[in-house]
RNA sequence: GGGCAUUUAGCUCAGUUGGUUAGAGCGCUACACUCACAUUGUAGAGGCCAGAGGUUCAAGUCCUCUAAUGCCCACCA
């Protein structure tokens, strides 16, 4: 075996064995009934999506609880693909065809959804290619996309049931509207944001009288569209011109004011100007007093012709002139600083413009409903926790959801009119040929297409084809777990159990764990603009994806925000480097004949010696924690258990312990079962290391034994009857001599390989027993010529000494001893003691204690104290024996 | 305005239902490269667990309040 390298090369293995995994169609899952399913769907990623750290994070999670189940014995389906992402994908491509001078009205709808299309095949896949390089186990032959003929079936299906059960309707309301993407967005596609903002004083002259109402507004632009001054009933102010009229400047109509309840007396003057085209409070009023409507905005945010002389100026540019006009008549008050908050596109960051328009709605609260009651009744549960209370706070609140977009990339809406019928509504699957009503053959169909989250909410069951009843749908439905990030709660999480509930009459899955967000070092949210960004792929190239993988992991306790600096990689390429360095020792050391028989049927548990039953059973009781954590969502603790494991226990101790006598078929074959069981356990969290040195294992087995890969072997068992917590302790005893001796050595700076000689005494039988069973690994890890027992707790001559739990050590040396050093350090070490046995005494002296604590607890504290006054006597004396 | 989260070693963070003298990684100090691994080993230093009250025999852990930071939600013209 000598020609394995010495560091571990990712960049050999990890292509290798992923195609290998593809090609052995170890991803793919098929309905068993006599095994369990476990089912996760990939939150699909956007068809334009680079693989960023949120991804990484994501899918590798995802990817350790398939691999985890899959071993399991489980069925485990990872259902893959990508969502066309409407306006996203739309943004891109036309940015593409700027290159050749072209915008997508040059073009046409249809041939620039074709040139989508193209772009689609041509560039779609990247994020697909990119999550097979950190691993992702996922059945590829099931890939999905949510424009697939099938899945916009699904989509028409749901639209037109919606639609007949009466809960989707059209109509002309104030929505968020975005003028650069020129469409309709959703209340979670323009979330707020604040900014820094003038409240402007404008005053409107009263027509039958002198004087003038000031009124405050954050968007002077929008007077123009000004029907009415509203103001409170209550305020004495106002009182009298309550049904006076106004004369709005530069635009001259002439406007009421009106008083209604909603206006607070307390903000600005108390008098609002009301916008009903253009704010959504407005909105209400107008609609409330009937009030006219008056629309003074294009779709792209310039004025209209309803602004007169400002037609046709940028929203901004308006707003400048309007105030310089007023200010020129003496109508602008004043101008203070004002911060407020108001919607912004998720997509292009414009400030929205709440704007009237008509689109097509869903209503929310009877789809809710039900899916309420799914989270409440514990049907489907979030980890963390906490998620249950901010989903349920929105879905209690829900509002219509508005789904029409004016854009072209997406599903069309499935709604076709007649021409001779005009506004007659036809909702159908298919286009109709003629009018139903009239039979005129003129039939066109809506020029909007739907949310995109309108498609994604059906993931879950779309995916598997529904409606057409089938048994993948059957088998897998509903799914276990959800994995995704807090972002998209309301987005797709909440609205896939609505829609779960209402199509399948099922939750869409289970569980729902919710990662961190990926942020850098300073705590703040990757992303390119920021230049923040650190690449999953090149850390891939720089450390392996393994090493990504476990760092990520390692860091990511659960639920909380990842913090994250380049040189946490460093880690997980270290550990990938260091199990790949201990399996070369065993592998290089094995004696494939003496390793390959049965542990358990070969020899009994009392065979071993407290070496080998130790590392055993570390090594199960690692696993049942490793176990347990995985099941609830724990994955740093599980992968942070591996690594200390590993590291501290099977490489530090267990390796360095059996090195002299590692030929002895004991320490063989403990020694590859406890590597090969670990590599097994380590699968889920690195793949492709775990595979590539499990191979190498194979490879000494004999052909009968062989099995094609680590991926598809088993988890393996918990061997309840060799974990003994008692015995841990007492090797770890050995240890703690080893390092206390190790410790003085350095204490007086002898040379690392200059052989010394200890004396010790033993306060207990059965420590003396377990020192002298194991004196040969003391004196070959202490570096001792020499270790021996007294008969008599007394210090010899010229030594220094150490205390390790029951055991007394004497470490010999030649020179000077310096006494007062020596004083100096016992007394340090009794001083914590007396310190510990003070604080002691008061707890056992405390009656309430004695009476209220629970036995053991109590027994436990005598315990300590007395082993704590035993070694304070045994130092003091040390100490006298110094003068 | 409402809600949630965070505050533990120089830095980044673990710490499961309260129970010995609070842990890890990185960084730091000293020593060590023929003998699996310097992407390493051995040993070590480093903490009033944000602050103030409270519950309890016992609090980093439970409760209340305060402060700082971050995030989410809301129709503050």
């Amino acid at each position: 075996m000598n020609e394995i390298p010495r560091p571990y090369n990712p960049k050999e293995t990890e292509d290798k064995w992923y195609k290998f995994w593809e090609e052995n169609n170890f991803f793919s899952a098929k309905p068993k009934p006599d095994k369990k399913p476990f089912c996760i769907v990939i939150p699909p990623p956007n068809v334009t999506g680079i693989l960023h750290m949120g991804h990484a994070l994501n899918n590798t999670i995802q990817d350790i609880l398939i691999r985890y189940h899959r071993m399991k014995g489980e069925e485990a389906l990872w259902m893959p693909g990508t969502d066309h992402a409407g306006i996203a994908t739309q943004n891109v491509v036309e940015k593409f065809i700027a290159r050749e001078g072209l915008k997508r009205q040059d073009l046409g709808r249809d041939k620039f959804i074709e040139r989508v299309w193209k772009w689609k095949e041509e560039y779609g896949s990247t994020i697909i290619r990119q999550l097979k390089k950190i691993g992702s186990s996922c059945d590829w032959q099931r890939l999905r996309f949510t424009m697939d003929e099938e899945y916009s079936g699904a989509v028409k299906e749901v639209f037109v049931r919606l639609y007949e059960k009466g809960l989707i309707y059209q109509g002309n309301y104030i929505i968020n509207w975005c003028p650069r993407c020129q469409t309709a967005l959703s209340d979670e596609e323009a979330p707020h944001r604040e900014i820094q903002g003038s409240l402007y004083y404008l005053r409107y002259p009263l027509k039958e009288a002198e004087g003038h109402v000031v009124v405050a507004t954050t968007r002077p632009e929008t007077m123009l569209g000004d029907t009415a001054v509203a103001v409170n009933p209550k305020d004495k102010r106002y009182k009298n011109l309550v049904g006076k009229t106004l004369i709005l400047p530069l635009i001259n109509r002439r406007i009421k004011i009106i008083a209604d309840e909603m206006v607070d007396m307390k903000f600005g003057t108390g008098a609002v100007k009301v916008t009903p085209a253009h704010d959504p409070n407005d909105y209400a009023l107008g609609k409330k007093h009937k009030l006219e409507f008056v629309n003074v905005m294009h779709p792209d945010a310039r004025m209209n012709e309803n602004a007169l002389d400002y037609r046709d100026m940028d929203r901004f540019e308006a707003r400048e002139v309007i105030l310089e006009d007023l200010k020129e008549k003496g109508l602008l008050e004043k101008i203070e600083p004002h911060t407020l908050s108001a919607g912004h596109c998720y997509r292009c960051h414009t400030l929205v413009e709440p704007y009237l328009s008509k689109q097509w709605f869903v209503k929310m609260k009877p789809l809710a409903k039900p899916a309420i009651e799914a989270v409440k009744k514990g049907k489907i549960k979030f980890y963390p926790k906490r998620w249950t209370k901010v989903y349920l706070g929105w879905m209690e609140n829900i509002q219509d959801w508005c789904i029409s977009r004016q854009i072209w990339w997406g599903h069309r809406i499935p709604v076709y009119y007649c021409r001779e019928c005009r506004d007659e509504i036809i909702v159908s699957r298919d286009k109709p040929e003629k009018c139903p009503r009239c039979g005129a053959p003129d039939i066109f169909q809506d020029e909007d297409v739907l949310d995109t989250w309108f498609s994604s909410w059906l993931w879950p069951f779309a995916t598997f084809y529904w409606p057409k009843e089938n048994q993948d749908l059957k088998y897998f439905y509903p799914t276990s777990t959800l994995v995704t990030a807090p972002e998209i709660i309301f987005f797709w999480v909440a609205r896939m159990i609505m829609a779960g509930m209402e199509f399948m009459e099922n939750i869409p899955f289970k569980d729902v764990y919710i990662h961190g967000t990926v942020r850098d070092v300073e705590g703040k949210k990757m992303s390119k603009s920021l230049g923040n960004i650190i690449d999953p792929l090149e850390i891939i190239n720089e450390y392996g994806a393994d090493a990504l993988r476990f760092s990520l992991i390692s860091i990511t306790s659960q639920g909380q925000d990842v913090y994250l600096a380049k040189e946490r990689f460093e880690q997980g390429r270290n550990f990938a480097n260091k199990i790949w360095n201990a399996s070369r020792f065993v592998l290089t050391n094995l004696d494939p004949k003496q390793a390959a028989v049965d542990l358990c049927v070969y020899f009994k548990k009392e065979d071993l010696d407290i070496i080998n039953r130790w590392i055993l059973s570390r090594f199960y009781s690692v696993l049942k924690e490793v176990n347990k954590n995985l099941d609830n969502y724990k994955f740093n603790e599980a992968v942070n258990l591996l690594y200390s494991f590993f590291w501290h226990e099977f490489c530090d101790w267990y390796l360095e312990i059996i090195k002299p006598d590692i030929k002895d078929q004991k320490n063989q074959v403990v020694m590859y079962k406890v590597l090969e069981k670990f590599l097994r356990v380590l699968h889920p969290f690195m793949p492709f290391l775990s595979e590539e040195i499990w191979q190498k294992m194979q490879a000494t087995e004999p052909q009968s034994h062989r099995a094609t890969s680590i991926m598809v072997n088993n988890w393996p068992h918990i061997q309840e009857q060799i974990i003994d917590k008692k015995l841990e302790k007492e090797a770890e005893g050995i240890f703690g001599i080893i390092t206390q001796i190790r410790n003085l050595r350095i204490s007086i700076a002898i040379k690392p390989d200059q052989l010394v000689k200890v004396s010790c005494f033993t306060h207990t039988k059965a420590k003396e027993r377990l020192v002298k069973e194991n004196s040969a690994i003391i004196k070959n890890l202490g570096k001792l010529e020499d270790l021996d027992f007294l008969a008599k707790s007394k210090r010899p001559d010229a030594t220094i000494s150490a205390i390790s739990d029951d055991v007394d050590l004497y470490l010999h040396f030649t020179g000077l001893l310096d006494t007062a050093l020596e004083q100096e350090k016992i007394k340090e070490k009794m001083l914590s003691l007396q310190k510990a046995i003070r604080a002691k005494s008061a707890q056992l002296a405390n009656s309430n204690f004695l009476e209220r604590a629970p036995k053991e607890i109590v027994d436990k504290e005598k315990e300590s104290k007395k082993q704590l006054e035993d070694e304070l006597k045994r130092l003091s004396k040390m100490a006298d024996e110094l003068r």
